[in-house]
RNA sequence: GGCGACGUAGCCAAGUGGUUAAGGCGGAGGUCUGCAAAACCUCUAUUCGGCGGUUCGAAUCCGCCCGUCGCCUCCA
């Protein structure tokens, strides 16, 4: 497949460096506020790109890590009066509810910042040792000056950078855009014992250590919300080659395009989030990944309850393509059976173009509407089907309709019997009636189906 | 101020030099139905922010203008 490489700024053919194992990185959350419908867009982004490379037959080792040390995890730890594991085991707790109600798999390795600490002092120290870092009243920063290239990920210059002025000066470092490695502890701080004092890690430098450890360099795939480009990945470019003079350490940067809500990037910072429960409350896990695959995951996206219902709707337009063909009992299905390998090489095409997942979709909704109509013609569709099935769960569609809860399940039985009573009523004419239960039965939130087949029903979506 | 992205129908969103500009939502008509609903069929952008230019040919390339957004600070 062709996938875009942020640090070339064009797309290049995809291959693993190994032609088998894709090593794949994509940074995880900090873990201080519940997930949230950009975080969600993210990883559902990554979790198709993964999902899409396995049905190519690759391996996919993929690491994920959780910044679950600084200074906003501090900061909430201290005004709820718990400590910072309490508070980052409750957010880590949300975000693999969140990650598994998304359909998105899990990555082989997550490791926790907090957990790796000695990977990452031998990090520094190699930093240090290479003149890459320097110590400075109990910090230790990364000498931007001496990593030539600093900058070629986010494509802008030191000196483009400094005019931006919004810079703090520290004087302790030796240039304005040194970044630190180790932050010096302050009281009350976790701390962890260094050859520089008592601190911790900065936020970049365990990303370095983590994706080293876990996966070796060069890594395949390494990828993030557009928002972490710069300063995070320049940054950890910057460590990881000056560590191991590979370069460039990852071969393919993928970035995928920020989730706005109304005028603004949606934020922690803005406040202006929607945490994935709410949404999750109103619509399906599936109308979900279709609305973030629904544009290219390079492009923002807006996120707003009109586009998720518009979304849920659509997913009807599945769900009846993938009922069973019982039908074919009554009109037994004498003609040809539904061709569907030209949509699933539209679909393939599409997802090899640098995951064109609208058009891949489109494919997808095309297909459904062949299916429909040959099995309205009494034709085969049971193949088809399954390649619709198929090629929606690459893009982790289930295709499960909402389930009904328990007291749903409980009123089956006595909806089943006034569905039957309601047909009754219509033999005999008693349309008055019938379409009394009816009225009825869809103010309860059940919508009935009338076909020649007979009557099903449903509850409302 | 520096760097970058984008502007396609009522809404969302593909397409980036060449037959009828994907797909979804919404809307209109039809088939089916006792009537509905669901489903299916048909229709719904002579035109791609504006103005110039290049070209036999541009939504697609170039220039200018208008507008929106992102990054430059924690962020997926």
């Amino acid at each position: 497949m062709r996938l875009y490489n942020t640090l070339t700024g064009e797309e290049k053919e995809f291959v693993p460096a190994d032609g088998n194992t894709v090593k794949m990185y994509v940074c995880g959350v900090t873990p201080y506020s519940s997930t949230h419908v950009g975080h969600a867009l993210s990883y559902v982004v990554f979790d198709t790109l993964r999902r899409y490379l396995e049905y190519q037959g690759y391996q996919v080792k993929h690491i994920q890590n959780f910044t679950d040390v600084d200074d906003k995890i501090i900061q909430r730890a201290q005004e709820a009066g718990i400590s910072e594991d309490a508070l980052t085991a409750q957010y880590i707790d949300d975000f693999f509810r969140t990650m598994d109600a998304l359909n998105i798999l899990r990555a082989d390795v997550y490791p926790r910042a907090t957990q790796e600490i000695g990977p990452i002092l031998e990090t520094i120290q190699s930093l240090v040792d290479k003149d890459f870092a320097y110590a400075a009243s109990g910090d230790v920063f990364f000498r931007v000056n001496r990593k030539e290239d600093y900058g070629k990920l986010s494509h802008r210059t030191l000196d483009g950078m400094i005019a931006g002025a919004r810079i703090q000066v520290d004087e302790d470092k030796e240039h304005p855009m040194d970044f630190v490695l180790w932050k010096g502890a302050k009281p009350g701080e976790p701390a962890w014992e260094s050859p520089w004092g008592p601190g911790r890690p900065g936020w970049h430098i365990e990303c370095t250590a983590m994706s080293l450890r876990y996966l070796d360099y060069p890594l395949d795939i390494h990828g993030g919300g557009q928002d972490l480009i710069f300063p995070h990945h320049e940054n950890e470019i910057a460590q990881s080659e000056a560590h191991t003079g590979i370069t460039p350490f990852a071969h393919h940067w993928v970035h995928n395009g920020l989730l706005q809500l109304g005028e603004d990037k949606m934020s922690k910072s803005l406040g202006n989030l929607v945490s994935v429960e709410e949404a999750l409350a109103e619509y399906s896990a599936d109308a979900l990944r279709m609305y973030f695959l629904s544009s290219h995951y390079r492009s923002p996206l807006q996120y707003s309850d009109e586009g998720s219902a518009a979304m849920e709707r659509s997913m009807d337009r599945f769900y009846h393509a993938l009922r069973p063909t019982d039908v074919e009992e009554v009109a037994p299905a004498s003609g040809e059976a539904l061709d569907a390998a030209p949509f699933r090489q539209r679909f393939l095409a599409a997802m090899d173009d640098d995951l064109n997942t609208p058009q891949a979709i489109a494919a997808l909704f095309d297909l459904a509407r062949d299916i429909n109509r040959e099995r309205d013609a009494g034709n085969l569709v049971a193949e088809a089907q399954t390649t619709l099935r198929e090629l929606g769960g690459v893009l982790g569609l289930t295709f499960e309709e909402r389930s009904a809860g328990s007291d749903q399940l409980a009123a089956s039985p006595f909806i089943d019997l006034l569905v039957s009573t309601r047909t009754e009523l219509r033999q005999a004419r008693q349309f008055a009636l019938a379409d009394r239960i009816r009225d009825e039965l869809a103010a309860q939130g059940v919508v009935l189906e009338d076909s020649a087949q007979g009557t099903v029903w449903r509850y409302q979506r």
